[in-house]
DNA sequence: AGCGCCCCGTAC
DNA sequence: GACGTACGGGGCGCTA
């Protein structure tokens, strides 16, 4: 390696004088590193860092931004990492106590030392440790010799013993401070004596850390003065009564032996047998494979950027099956037990002519695969041509040929449109990367393989089978590993042709109708826009808060509130202008224009221009994998929050129709998470309760407010209502308060009364929150599971946050396991009956079907039974069934009119 | 022009 | 200063 100038004035600080400047010579270099020194204050000093798995990995990250960036300052050329050995040192034999009360490593630290083994074996730095001898001592041992070979010897340490060593060649730099280097004169400045001075120094002040205990009495000052004066610690003893301070002469009259010990303790050992091997010690270039591999692992994104590019991203050259013939052959040598990784491409080629339909293609991607679990051989994948396809037909729609795809869903999709119908599907590395880290919300393939493999696709379709063989391979037996097996096979894997199928079916929505609405709300809007702009004397975009809250309480100057964005704008939300209203007509008027706008923008004129051409339905995606608690969520449109609390968000509910013949079913869990958190709680008046189908808010306001139900009023109730549900949220006061719009010392008061009253699920609060604490994570009634590394966090507001998150998280996500479970078993139901009645929607506590007329009353009987019998829980299960033209003019269908 | 963030509002 | 989970529209500032 070319050697680099000596350090520049550019990469020490100015402040310091010239010592601190390295002469510039030919000399070599040893970097020393006090290594167990530095990663105790690196763990200690940087924020909790997790990768996805919940390890902890901050001490790993300071190791390598300290070692990356005093590498590339001071350019080494030799470098030891020196650790401590387990064990007793001579330090213990002349005293007992010595370090006897450190600590215990906490268990998040431990976890990460070969993390950091690695990384240095990674950046091929050599261990260098002695049994019996601290790192303190090899590093002074090791610091002497080459220093006597006339090497230019840097120390890296936090550890202020250490500048004891300095004198000649030998400095220190203290990377938790600065990258300052220490020389004689910078510790004369820092610490008030002289290096060799440091051992007397500590003999007088001790160190609490290491037990060691001085003279007590005895403080920083006192004790450099002290040494100042007399040059050592034996001269302060010998010389204790010309000290005037009576605390100070005293303290060294009565301490002697204890002073005399402190040395002993305080000083290195340089003469520790260690033999300073310098060939061992030449500084090597990295292995950056090794590097990869660990930063992946780490979830460090930025220095694996900064690694050259890995050389496996070069496109392998994947096989081609070319006929018929060769694709039977391909899979007749397969066995029977062989899983194959799959990818699906679907496309569509548009020819010149305009006019004639695009011409659907499809390309595959296959790579047969070890078994699973077994180690992974590279991933051979082979294109399969058009000319194939009823061989492939065959194969993808054996139930017996077993399969590994990433996103199942999009593979049914893709194929379903090619008259396919995708059967054998075991693996899927989308779900498994989903269920191993819920948090995350891209599990993509290219993001996935990059994440997991540190691959960057380039996108071609035998690639892609290529990379979901191997993550499958990896992710699977972590699946096992997390207990998530059961999670995917009962629930998630058995979704997907579900939802696939739910997807291609689509909605009927009444465009004429939204269309008519459209026109209605321009002029409103139109009429709206004008009053504002009289009303406040400005024309503005109403659209931005900024500008609104600029004309609201700069220019009408109106009560502004206390609440403001993030930025520096005050807010303008719909309390604030509720507020507002009552001293002035202009909000009034912009909390109706908001309503309008937001209604006609999101839903009015977006349904139509979302609606097949060729189905006339509207077509939404349900995101299997993008929630943290297990729920689906649906987006191109999203149909799981249309409107229905006011008239205006109900006409558009109304516009979601059935088709000719046919009525929509809407079946509603009734509060799912209340009764869940009875199950889980095991809580005696909610059990109760659920048990006797009380009002369940009025039971609350009773336990609450202390009110009777026939002398509860509405306002009564609401409040109730909003406090059981705060429950479900992991309530807090000021939260509460926000809601209710009381204050915050009031909602505390109701939730305390709450939690007096339900004691068993003030017990369940607590139990979960121990729980986490302990494990870091959280899981649902299937097992799905999120880590909470939040839990512990300093940050009292993140601590808040994960502590909510911790509550809710089972409640909610155990309510989409059951609905999930409700999902399979309805549709199974409808399959086994050859039923035409179909699911396609589903809304978190809600599933919504078209069923023709004369199916209705079947289908309302086996959906309830699917929805209420889907789990066995200690409180029975609910379901309100509605049926209707429209997805807003809905009657229920009791039990006993079934 | 495209992207990402913020504010706000809809659902459960 | 947000009691939980989402998606999305418009504004707006940042990059190009």
């Amino acid at each position: 390696m070319e050697r680099r100038p000596y350090v520049t004035d550019k990469t020490i600080p100015e402040t310091s004088s010239q010592e601190n400047r390295l002469p510039d010579s030919s000399v070599h270099r040893l970097f020393l590193i006090d290594t167990m020194g530095y990663i105790f204050r690196a763990y200690h000093a940087l924020p909790r860092l997790t990768n996805r798995e919940g390890l902890s990995t901050q001490a790993v990250y300071g190791m390598y931004t300290m070692l990356r960036k005093l590498q590339a300052i001071y350019q080494p050329d030799y470098i030891a990492a020196v650790y401590d050995l387990e064990g007793p040192t001579f330090r213990h034999e002349s005293f007992a106590e010595y370090k006897a009360n450190r600590e215990e490593m906490p268990e998040d630290l431990a976890e990460q030392l070969p993390h950091i083994r690695r990384l240095l074996e990674a950046m091929r730095i050599p261990v260098v440790a002695q049994q019996g001898y601290e790192a303190d001592d090899v590093i002074g041992a090791l610091a002497h010799q080459a220093a006597a070979q006339d090497l230019e010897v840097l120390i890296i340490t936090s550890d202020k013993d250490m500048l004891q060593l300095v004198g000649g060649n030998v400095r220190v730099i203290n990377p938790m401070k600065d990258d300052r280097v220490y020389g004689e004169e910078q510790v004369v400045e820092f610490m008030g004596v002289t290096p060799k001075q440091i051992p007397d120094l500590l003999a007088l002040l001790g160190d609490a850390v290491d037990n060691i205990p001085g003279a007590p009495g005895i403080g920083e000052k006192g004790a450099r003065e002290l040494i100042a004066k007399f040059g050592s610690a034996e001269s302060c003893l010998d010389h204790a009564a010309e000290v005037t301070r009576k605390a100070y002469r005293e303290s060294l009259e009565n301490n002697r032996e204890q002073v005399l010990l402190s040395k002993k303790l305080a000083t290195i050992d340089a003469s520790a047998p260690v033999k300073l091997e310098l060939e061992e010690l030449r500084r090597n270039e990295p292995d950056n494979t090794q590097l990869r591999e660990l930063f992946r692992e780490m979830n460090f994104t930025t220095f694996l950027k900064e690694l050259p590019a890995s050389e496996d991203t070069v496109q392998k050259d994947y096989g081609t099956l070319a006929d018929e013939a060769a694709v039977r052959a391909y899979f007749a040598s397969l066995s029977k037990e062989q899983v194959v990784a799959v990818a699906v491409q679907s496309g569509e080629t548009h020819s010149e002519d305009e006019e004639s339909a695009p011409a659907p293609e499809l390309s595959l991607g296959l790579s047969s695969l070890p078994e699973i679990g077994l180690s992974h051989q590279a991933g051979f994948a082979r294109t399969v041509p058009g000319a194939a396809f009823g061989a492939l037909k065959e194969w993808l729609e054996d139930e017996s040929a077993r399969k590994c795809v990433h996103d199942a869903k999009s593979a049914h999709l893709a194929l379903a449109k090619h008259g396919v119908t995708l059967r054998g599907v075991e693996h899927d590395a989308y779900l498994y990367s989903y269920l191993l880290d819920a948090t995350d919300n891209r599990h993509d393939l290219p993001t996935a393989a990059e994440r997991r493999l540190g691959l960057r696709p380039s996108g071609s379709v035998d690639e892609a089978a290529d990379l979901t063989g191997q993550l499958a391979q990896l992710l699977e037996p972590k699946i096992r590993d997390a207990a998530l097996e059961k999670v995917y096979r009962e629930l998630e894997l058995p979704l997907v042709p579900i939802l696939a199928e739910m997807e291609s079916t689509g909605i009927l929505v009444d465009t004429a109708q939204l269309q008519k609405l459209s026109k209605r709300l321009e002029g409103e809007l139109e009429n709206l826009t004008k009053q504002i702009y009289e009303l406040t004397g400005a024309e503005f975009n109403i659209n931005s808060p900024k500008q609104l809250s600029e004309v609201l309480f700069e220019r009408l100057k109106l009560p502004p509130p206390r609440r403001r964005g993030k930025t520096k704008s005050l807010s303008t939300a719909v309390d604030v202008l509720e507020e507002l209203a009552e001293v002035h007509e202009a909000p009034r008027r912009v909390l109706e224009y908001r309503q309008l706008s937001k209604l006609k923008s999101t839903y009015i004129d977006v349904l139509p221009a979302l609606r097949n051409t060729v189905t006339g339905r509207v077509h939404t995606r349900f995101n299997q994998a993008g929630t943290a608690t297990g729920r689906l969520s649906s987006n191109n449109p999203n149909l799981q929050n249309i409107p229905i609390r006011t008239e205006l968000g109900r006409e558009i509910r109304a516009a979601f129709i059935a088709e000719r013949g046919w009525l929509l079913l809407a079946a509603d869990y009734s509060q799912i998470e209340l009764r869940l958190l009875a199950h889980f709680s095991q809580d005696a008046l909610l059990l109760e309760a659920f048990r006797r189908n009380d009002d369940i808010h009025e039971l609350t306001a009773t336990a609450v407010f202390g009110v009777a139900p026939q002398d509860q009023t509405a306002e009564h109730r609401r409040r109730a209502k909003a406090i059981n549900y705060g429950v479900v949220y992991g309530i807090s006061g000021f939260g509460l308060a926000q809601q209710l719009g009381v204050s915050p010392g009031e909602a505390q008061q109701y939730i305390d009364e709450y939690f007096r009253r339900y004691e068993g699920v003030s017990r369940y609060r607590d139990a979960t929150l121990d729980e986490v604490r302990r494990t870091g994570l959280v899981r649902t009634l299937y097992g799905r599971m999120r880590r909470i590394p939040d839990i512990s966090a300093k940050d009292a507001n993140a601590r808040g946050f994960a502590e909510r998150t911790a509550i809710n998280t089972p409640l909610q996500g155990s309510a989409a396991d059951l609905i999930k479970q409700a999902m399979i078993r309805v549709h199974q139901q409808l399959t086994e009956r050859k039923l035409k009645s179909r699911l396609l929607l589903q809304v978190h506590d809600e599933l919504v079907l078209e069923a023709p007329e004369n199916e209705i009353a079947d289908v309302a009987k086996l959906v309830r039974e699917g929805m209420e019998h889907a789990y066995e829980f200690s409180v029975p299960l609910i379901t309100e069934i509605a049926v209707g033209p429209n997805w807003r003019d809905m009657k229920e269908i009791a039990p006993e009119m079934q």
